[in-house]
DNA sequence: GCCGTTTTCGGCCCGACTGTTTTCAGTCG
């Protein structure tokens, strides 16, 4: 664990405990501090050095002097006096769904129940019983809750290669029968997030009750949490959350931007509506009681005198400043994808796999595809593509569509020079083997840094490209990089490289995912490597360096 | 506790849903 994710939790915990003590709204100051650390791309200890911490959103002068404290001592006096005055247990009973700090700061201190288990025992002893505002589905609602978290701890958030098929699979059940019109995934899903902690969906429809019942039949459904007349919420099987709102065609565009978040842009965009002497809801945006806008994303942001803001990069990282001059990054796109310089095939290749590469290549309208050919497994076993293969690859390289060689070397079997050979290198940080090595790659064409996992074992990697030629496999799994990495390579100047999805099941969310934490990270088409002109990436050393410094970079 | 092209003090997003309520509090997102 990184500083920065222990000090995010330690704040979060400070906030937890100011919850039950009654604060009104220090908990949620530290929280957005919390918030904002945990989404630092630099260290904690680097931003203290320079003396930049009140830079950090939401950081102040107190909460400044806690991240010093605990940089040079290792704790923070604060915290410690605050868990001394709540019994441990407590942050427990919060984790229970329903059950917040107002509820928990009663059954401390009106009950005595420091803990689950003390809690558990007070129902069975009927101690709820004839306590205000406990009535005996509340009661039953509380031991449910207890039960559960018993049976099956929390599942904590989903990695979204994982709810990514799940998500496909609701989308594709409403579509088929529910007479849902408009139907979107919002929520930190369509900001693609690394994680998400339950999806959210969207719909328009003439028979919103229709939609629900089709909702709640879906094979992953589980149980039914609450329905309403607007929105339902559901338990999968795997224990996700899912929350289906059904809205008005003309309410649509408020309601996925307000449920699109994340929360430190939404408050956002309210302060800016409040300074504007409007009003902005799930339902629309109003200047007294005239409607200006609620239909689209963009109709509430022109309303707000802000250019659209891409969902990926929607965190209160000084987007809406850019949007307000004007000024919001071109992120990259699906279709600025030039090639691919990443593809492997099974182990078992035969020509046919070539043919597939080719036909999803020229789908995909790329120009140029690197197949790695042959390289060193993670267990250290050697491999070659057949012979055959090699021959349909080099007769299959046309003009409107290259192909590629590609040697996949580990990282402690780099060759001498750069470029080595005539392949392209694909390094593969070895196992065992964290750190590059001393030698850096050359000023043209560089390596691409893939099957890099972590934000740790990026760091050193970044800095081995930095001021080099070179790229970074983005994307989802632990054999890519984040966005949070992402975004710090691309602040040490180094490119990207997106997953395409040539060459890989349809049904494979690496692409979509890759290319979403790219965007994320802030991506614009620049810096992705395969986002280039063919000429820039060829093996002429010599035409790269013209390209690059004809653009400047 | 943080924050400020109307503020260094006085705000801090706002609505759905539930259970317990004769009008609302708590939780959640």
């Amino acid at each position: 664990m990184s500083t920065n994710s222990d000090a995010a939790e330690m704040f979060r915990e400070i906030a937890d405990l100011l919850d039950v003590l009654g604060e009104k709204f220090k908990p949620e100051a530290y929280r957005r501090a919390a918030r904002s650390i945990e989404s630092l791309t630099e260290d904690l200890k680097a931003v203290a050095a320079r003396g930049d911490l009140r830079t950090i959103p939401g950081v102040g002068e107190a909460i400044a002097e806690k991240i010093e404290e605990y940089l040079k001592t290792g704790k923070v006096d604060y915290y410690e006096r605050l868990t001394k005055q709540v019994p441990p247990g407590i942050a427990d009973l919060l984790r229970l769904p329903g059950l917040g700090p107002k509820t928990a700061r009663r059954f401390w201190l009106e009950l005595g129940v420091e803990g689950p288990n003390e809690l558990a025992a007070a129902i069975d002893a009927g101690r709820l019983t004839g306590l205000k505002g406990f009535g005996p589905k509340k009661i039953e609602q509380v031991r449910a809750a207890l039960a559960a978290a018993k049976a099956a701890p929390p599942s904590g958030r989903l990695p979204i290669e994982e709810a990514y098929p799940i998500a496909q699979r609701l989308l594709a059940g409403l579509r088929a029968s529910a007479g849902a019109e408009q139907l979107e995934i919002a929520g930190s899903f369509r900001r693609c997030r690394e994680t998400v902690g339950d999806l959210d969906l969207l719909a328009t429809s003439q028979t919103p009750a229709r939609v629900f019942d089709t909702f709640s039949a879906l094979p992953d459904v589980r149980e039914v949490r609450l329905r309403g007349p607007t929105k339902e919420t559901v338990l999968l099987t795997n224990g996700l959350q899912v929350d289906l709102r059904v809205v008005e065609p003309e309410e649509f565009g408020a309601a996925l931007l307000y449920s699109t978040g994340s929360k430190d842009h939404n408050v956002h965009l309210r302060t800016i509506a409040r300074d504007r002497g409007l009003k902005i809801n799930e339902y629309g945006i109003y200047r007294g009681e005239e409607r200006v806008g609620g239909r689209t994303e963009e109709e509430m942001y022109r309303a707000l005198r802000l250019s659209w803001i891409p969902p990926e990069i929607r965190e209160d990282r000084g987007e809406v400043e850019q949007a307000a001059r004007g000024a919001v990054p071109r992120l990259v796109e699906a279709g600025d994808l030039t090639g691919d310089l990443h593809v492997h095939l099974p182990d078992e290749a035969r020509p046919a796999d070539v043919d597939r590469v080719v036909a999803g290549a020229r789908q995909a309208k790329l120009r140029y595809v690197g197949i790695v050919v042959a390289g060193e497994r993670a267990d250290g076993s050697r491999f070659e593509l057949p012979r055959p293969v090699l021959e349909r690859i080099a007769h299959e390289s046309g003009t409107s569509l290259r192909l590629e060689r590609v040697r996949e070397v580990p990282a402690d079997g780099l060759p001498e020079s750069w470029p080595a050979g005539e392949d392209r290198i694909v390094v593969r940080p070895t196992r065992g083997v964290p750190r590059p090595p001393s030698r850096k790659p050359g000023p043209t064409l560089g390596p691409i840094v893939a099957h890099l996992g972590g934000e740790e074992a990026a760091r050193p990697w970044i800095e081995w490209l930095r001021g080099a030629s070179g790229a970074i496999e983005v994307g989802p799994g632990p054999e890519r990089i984040d966005s949070v990495s992402a975004r710090a390579a691309l602040e040490a100047g180094i490119g990207l490289c997106v997953v395409t999805g040539v060459g890989r099941d349809p049904d494979d969310p690496a692409a979509p995912i890759s290319l979403g934490f790219a965007r994320r990270a802030g991506a614009e088409k620049g810096s992705v490597r395969n986002a280039a002109s063919p000429a820039s990436v060829t093996r002429n050393g010599s035409a790269a360096r013209t390209a690059r410094s004809r653009s400047g970079a």
